[in-house]
DNA sequence: ATGGTTGTAAAACAA
């Protein structure tokens, strides 16, 4: 059994997994630092970046290039945007999975890299239940699964991440009689989650962790991260050929603890890839 | 935990 695990850590060593990670910055801007920072310790094949804030022609790429990543992104003045940076070039990018003819939100990029399929959301936060932002949640998440079940299969090799924005089950917050119902939290967002998930995803944090208090977002307000109030709204999910690979899933709570941090701690997610 | 903080961008709005 202790030749097997050095086993594999002797392939961990030589390279052979792919580490995926998705990190909501909240301005790639302000966090360039961070995120630079960051990428040297963790060294991520794969980092989808969410709430950029950014417009395209002031996408920081040449210092993510310099440091040995390729990016690709789709953002918009002050609100949204998202970007995947990777070690190796991605290969069939797309910025929309809407009807070309609706001007969307930039919350959306896809592309592959090594024979897999990475798909990178922002999700709405939806402000609260029943409000117009709630109402165009959950419109995204019907029009998202619209759009996976026409163009792909569960049996196709598909990493799908980023800040959904919703906490799936009770444990995924720090106090389910206060969150429960709660924007995030409804039923409704749950169950149309479930749904998706349900088309051929597994999640990759829940594959190997199913102790509670495990959060990837506390709110700037009320002292939120010092008392641990928190969210598990962060996701890596995978389909089966993928999933099976999966070694590893962990949320990296060190940048969160970092000066003027993201209000989100990046999550991780290892793949074998022999 | 019912206010508070952060970011964008220049006053509100989003989260």
């Amino acid at each position: 059994m202790v030749q097997v695990v050095a086993v594999e850590n002797l392939f961990f060593a030589q390279g052979n997994n792919m580490i995926v990670a998705s990190w909501n910055v909240n301005s790639i801007t302000v966090r360039l630092e961070s995120v630079l920072k960051w990428l040297n310790i963790a060294q991520p094949d794969i980092l989808c970046l969410q709430e950029t804030k950014s417009v395209d022609n002031k996408f920081p790429a040449l210092a993510f290039q310099q440091v040995g990543y390729h990016s690709e992104f789709i953002g918009q003045p002050s609100y949204n945007g998202v970007a995947i940076l990777s070690k190796l070039p991605l290969t069939d990018v797309e910025k929309h999975f809407e009807p070309e003819e609706v001007p969307s939100q930039k919350r959306f990029i896809k592309a592959d890299y090594q024979g897999s399929t990475i798909i990178n959301t922002y999700i709405p936060n939806g402000q609260a239940l029943g409000s117009e932002k709630f109402s165009y949640k959950i419109d995204f998440l019907n029009t998202f699964e619209r759009y996976l079940s026409a163009k792909y299969k569960p049996s196709q090799p598909i990493i799908w991440c980023g800040d959904f924005n919703i906490a799936p089950e009770g444990i995924d917050t720090f106090d389910i009689a206060q969150t429960d119902g709660q924007i995030m939290c409804s039923e409704q967002e749950r169950a149309l989650l479930e749904r998706i998930k349900s088309w051929g995803f597994t999640d990759t944090f829940r594959q190997h962790n199913k102790e509670p208090g495990q959060f990837s977002w506390w709110d700037y307000r009320v002292g939120a991260f010092r008392r641990n109030l928190g969210y598990r709204i962060d996701h890596i999910w995978a389909t089966e050929t993928l999933s099976k690979t999966c070694n590893q899933s962990w949320i990296d709570i060190e940048p969160r603890k970092w000066e003027r941090p993201s209000d989100h701690a990046p999550v991780l997610a290892t793949f074998r890839t022999i």
